[in-house]
DNA sequence: CTGAAAGCGCTTACAG
DNA sequence: CTGAAAGCGCTTACAG
């Protein structure tokens, strides 16, 4: 059970706690003969850092909170991934939490990251404003904060994510330039982000004669996709003046495209023979087996490696007590790619 | 920045650090009125406890760790969800590691999870021997360690999982009942446990007449599972003499349930039309997608309960110095739930 | 029921 | 280049 410490290498060594601890960390000031010495003993005797002794001292520790709605969805599986991996090369260690998009859920996630001295958060909040003034608190008296995905929280802070607007605007277009005419947005209801991706393809439909050209947006419960789906159908149809069917399907998210757009497309009625398909997803498999969809994939890993940096600046920035600048990047959806 | 700590609630009280730290931690020694007074006083100046100091007194920290070969898999996924909410509810946080079926990222993971002075380990390993000598070492001399889902490894140690010859016996069984004659038992290349499968599928067959009944295995890489499978269908081809296709399949991972499957049956040279299927799949949607085929679930949320309730009590016993007995838990699957 | 004191394992100014 | 000493915030025997 007993761990070695620095005291019993010291005494074993016949150096002080100082001299083998400044070893340990690659201090400057020790000869390279007394670190190699000190190193390959530590080795050989299996010394252990106790890192809660170092976060006790140092008032941080060396854990970063990832704080996310929930995990059943590729989009946040793969930027928790990425970016565990990035911080175990730089000797951090991730500690998950999940909110399943309830604010209180997600204000004890933030409580426990601040017992454990997180030595920063990043999170994709519930909604707009959950928690807003507890972050704000956070971000000033304890740990940086980077908001990723929902960047439109309200908290002043570096955010990185996609727009949209943007994606969806491109999505519609494209669909409208391979001929559609009467477009279907699909979206997950309350998780906010729609009204931006509503103007999206507003945007896309913007002048275009209204005889012709037709758009409607569907916004599904995710805890019962299958029943919401069906209780909406008659309004779907009566959208459709004169038996007209949806021919362009815009899935905004990967639970939509993988889970509920198939069940979607056999309601022959509402859905036009030829559709064409434009579906949001992480899911590698899902081109395989949909070969004539077209995939557009949030950029997760790229997403994870701009919060990383971020972090890795904001924690650089408040250890030389420089105040940081807050900027929010956008990046592009990737279109058509695995 | 600073933080309140206990010495800070003291002097503003005027108690000593030890009533406080006991009135906190709800000893039974402190009177009532003190507690409430502490208690409400801490609430107020929004008093955080050090999380650190705790874990440096007492030489373990408040963690579990949780070792998984990869998460995104909806069973590991479950039980990640449900073993971290049954944690927080005693106060653990929950640390989780992937491997990606690497054992050198296993060792690394169990390195970190030990310098974090994680309370105990639970553990999926990549294979049946996979640093079989750390995790017994780590038993030993630092902390409980339990082995879910894989409980082929030969470590001695509290075991949680599946008994995989008899869940794809129950799987065949049901099929070779419903009049199947040919039957396709898929599994993961590599993943170990298939051994166990085979020996289930050949007792479903066992005293059937071979030239009436007939099973073979694929094995599924699962890197490139599309690529695999074609490479694997000529060979499937010439198993059955005669132009025999395959009247049963049996999935036996949610990957291979989900994603894999979905191709193979388009393959209608080596399938037969009617073809009745029995997927492995912790996945909600599946069910409602194939509305024909029958799908056994993992007990991913069971074994994750059993997991807590052995941590508990193996912490209980290294409190107490009692040493503890180390049994294998086999649960059910739950065929035909949701 | 409460307090004074030691110590968990480390880091880091301060001194030489 | 190395050492002696203080202290991070807590818990817990020991004493009353």
């Amino acid at each position: 059970m007993q761990h070695v410490t620095i005291k019993e290498i010291a005494r074993a060594l016949n150096l002080s706690f100082s001299t083998v601890s400044r070893s340990l960390n690659d201090n400057y000031q020790i000869s390279a003969k007394t670190k190699t010495l000190v190193k390959d003993y530590a080795a050989s005797v299996n010394y252990i850092p106790n890192l809660a002794a170092k976060a006790l001292k140092s008032g941080v520790s060396n854990s970063i909170a990832v704080v996310v709605p929930f995990l059943s969805s590729p989009f946040f599986i793969d930027f928790f991934e990425e970016i565990t991996m990035l911080f175990s090369e730089t000797n951090y260690n991730v500690i998950l939490f999940q909110t399943f998009n309830s604010p209180s859920k997600e204000s004890e996630a933030l409580d426990i990251a601040i017992q454990n001295r997180v030595a920063a958060i990043v999170i994709s909040p519930v909604h707009d404003n959950s928690n807003c003034s507890k972050l704000g608190y956070i971000q000033k008296q304890i740990c940086p904060v980077v908001i990723f995905d929902r960047t439109n929280h309200q908290l002043e802070a570096s955010k990185i994510g996609v727009q949209h607007k943007r994606e969806i605007f491109i999505a519609a277009d494209k669909l409208l330039k391979q001929g559609c005419r009467n477009i279907l947005l699909v979206c997950c209801k309350g998780i906010g982000d729609n009204d931006a991706r509503i103007l999206g393809i507003k945007k896309a439909f913007f002048c275009k004669e209204k005889l012709v050209y037709n758009w409607s947006v569907l916004e599904i419960e995710y805890s019962h996709p299958n029943e919401d789906l069906k209780k909406q159908l008659g309004r779907l149809l009566e959208e459709q003046e004169g038996g007209r069917q949806y021919d362009g399907i815009i899935a905004t998210t990967d639970t939509l495209t993988t889970k509920v757009l198939p069940l979607l497309l056999t309601y022959e009625g509402i859905i036009a023979e030829g559709v064409q398909v434009i579906g949001f997803s992480n899911t590698v498999y899902v081109r395989i087996l949909n070969p004539t969809w077209t995939i557009f994939t949030q950029p997760s890993r790229q997403m994870a490696i701009r919060c990383y940096e971020t972090i890795l600046e904001l924690i650089r920035c408040k250890k030389l007590h420089i105040n940081p600048e807050y900027n929010t990047d956008f990046l592009d959806i990737i279109p058509y790619s695995r």
